[in-house]
RNA sequence: GGUGCCAUAGCCAAGCGGUAAGGCAGAGGUCUGCAAAACCUCUAUUCUCCAGUUCAAAUCUGGAUGGCACCUCCA
């Protein structure tokens, strides 16, 4: 079995990706603290790792795919207190809008999408087990704290020193702490925070524990992949290795995978650049597939950038792909050709396809592997036999739907309004009334119709 | 200060030791009643700069310059 290769931040090296179990691999993704509409930079993971997702498989894996939802947090109360609801009265509402957008980028569900409120047993029970162990310690006042130095190996993950780490942690008001890197695995509640009951004090989970313990539920104590964001190696995935390591003697994730930072005119995203776009207004603005497109152009792990510049280009790019999705479908009607050259290129690019993603993941080049299908149907067009273009057709679809494009063709049966405008244009056109057939076409547009004139004859187009 | 990453045409971007993929934009042409789309040709003798290694470097090494990230619960 050839398997593709990842760079797995844990070695810092491109590695064969190896399932524990051959032909299944369960993935676990960081997903979003629901306090607000995710932003573009939050769809880059969810795109990504979906497409790895499709890839793999597509390749005949298995893949349990888990992706949760943070609905206790601080930010998340914050909202809730401003707006005088309760946290879960504004979580609901952003997980909600969170899935719509996925929904809109073809992102896959995930198998499970747990809530950290729905974990809360899940959570108390790897904090006890932890504090049994002596990984945890309990404060007066009813926090818990994990303790970083009773685990030799951290700082695996980000490769950083634990003194290091140390000069550079800072201790927040009101914490007691045996070292300053120690993080919480359960915060006492405050007046005006949600708080379930433990055996440690009335109080909720601190942000850490919330993955370990949900990872564990729903994939058990070890996994394949841990992905999300490059900003979470540190302190995020360090501290689950840590605690989920401490709590079960296992292996947490063999390998993980980090996504680069999107910026927004070469600068971060943040709101005080008044740079910050909603995954919601760009799709409102260009489509949400062109979103998808767009984190698609380059590779996961390099910065990318975002500007209205770029995101036309690459409306105009994905135009020329379904054109092309487009032009197959007709030809496939209309042809008389008898090659079949056209399966030889189809073959190539799913083999040229699979070759650049099985290295680690590099969707940039995957996308230029279907441009060249995309030429190699524009050019050969009718000297295709039917069969041969409905080959080239299946490869295109599926090269396309492993990448998770593609998916707003408009298959509706053509009115019956429309193809009598088109028989009657044909017939002005052997006229030349050239003014009644430019009528026709407007009133085509009116309809949403588009009508291109071939030497096949007329190809209607639903646009 | 510690740890990493990046620099390829007007724009986006792959390639990572063997002589510059792909897309967008642009110019000219073909086709067309006009369109649209498509096709053909052109658009980096060169990969930020300077040294070095090598028969061979955008690709490796050293240095410089510029940009970015994490070490601050931000994907």
């Amino acid at each position: 079995m050839e398997h593709m290769k990842v760079f797995n931040t844990l070695t810092r090296k491109k590695e064969e990706f190896i399932p524990i179990k051959e032909g299944e691999y369960k993935i676990y993704v960081c997903g979003p603290t629901v306090y607000n509409y995710i932003h573009i930079g939050n769809a880059r993971p969810a795109v990504i790792f979906d497409t790895l997702r499709r890839y793999l498989e597509y390749r005949g894996n298995t893949v349990r795919y888990v992706s949760n939802i943070t609905d206790i947090d601080d930010k998340i109360i914050k909202k809730a207190n401003e707006e005088g609801v309760s946290f879960d009265t504004v979580a609901r509402k952003y997980e909600s809008e969170y899935y719509t957008d996925l929904d809109g980028m073809n992102v896959k569900p995930a198998d499970a999408r747990p809530r950290v409120s729905d974990t809360i047993p899940e959570i108390i029970d790897i904090t006890q087990t932890l504090m049994d162990k002596g990984h945890a310690y309990k404060t007066e006042n009813g926090d818990v704290y994990f303790r970083v130095h009773s685990f030799a190996e951290y700082g695996k993950l980000s490769h950083q020193p634990l003194e290091d780490l140390e000069s550079g942690a800072r201790i927040a008001m009101g914490e007691i702490k045996e070292s300053p890197v120690d993080f919480a695995l359960w915060k006492a509640s405050k007046p005006g925070e949600p708080q379930w009951a433990s055996p440690f004090s009335a109080g909720r989970p601190g942000w850490h524990i919330e993955c370990s313990a949900m990872s564990k539920k729903h994939l058990g104590e070890t996994i394949d992949l841990h992905c999300g964001g490059e900003d979470l190696i540190f302190p995020h995935h360090e501290n689950e290795i840590a605690q989920s390591e401490c709590a079960s003697d296992k292996i947490f994730a063999h390998y993980w995978m980090h996504n680069a930072f999107l910026n927004v005119d070469n600068q971060k995203m943040s709101k005080s650049l008044n740079n910050f776009f909603t995954v919601r207004d760009i799709s409102k603005e260009y489509g949400y597939e062109v979103i998808r497109y767009f984190l698609l152009t380059a590779h996961y792990r390099s910065p990318l950038n975002f500007t209205r510049e770029i995101i036309a280009q690459c409306k105009s790019s994905l135009e020329r792909i379904y054109t092309a999705r487009e032009q197959l479908d007709f030809l496939m009607a209309n042809t008389t050709g008898t090659q079949d050259t056209i399966k030889a290129a189809a073959d190539k690019a799913k083999a040229d396809f699979i070759s650049v993603m099985n290295d680690d993941l590099n969707t940039a080049d995957g996308l230029s592997k279907i441009f060249e299908l995309v030429t190699a149907i524009n050019t050969t067009g009718t000297l295709q036999t039917k069969q041969a273009l409905e080959y080239a057709a299946t490869m295109f679809d599926e090269l396309c739907g492993v990448l998770g494009i593609l998916y707003n063709r408009k298959t509706d049966e053509i009115p019956q309004q429309v193809k009598d405008l088109v028989a009657e244009r044909s017939e002005v056109r052997q006229a030349k009334n050239w003014k009644r057939a430019d009528e026709i076409r407007d009133e085509l547009a009116a309809l949403g119709y588009e009508v291109k004139d071939t030497p096949q004859g007329p190809q209607i187009l639903n646009k």
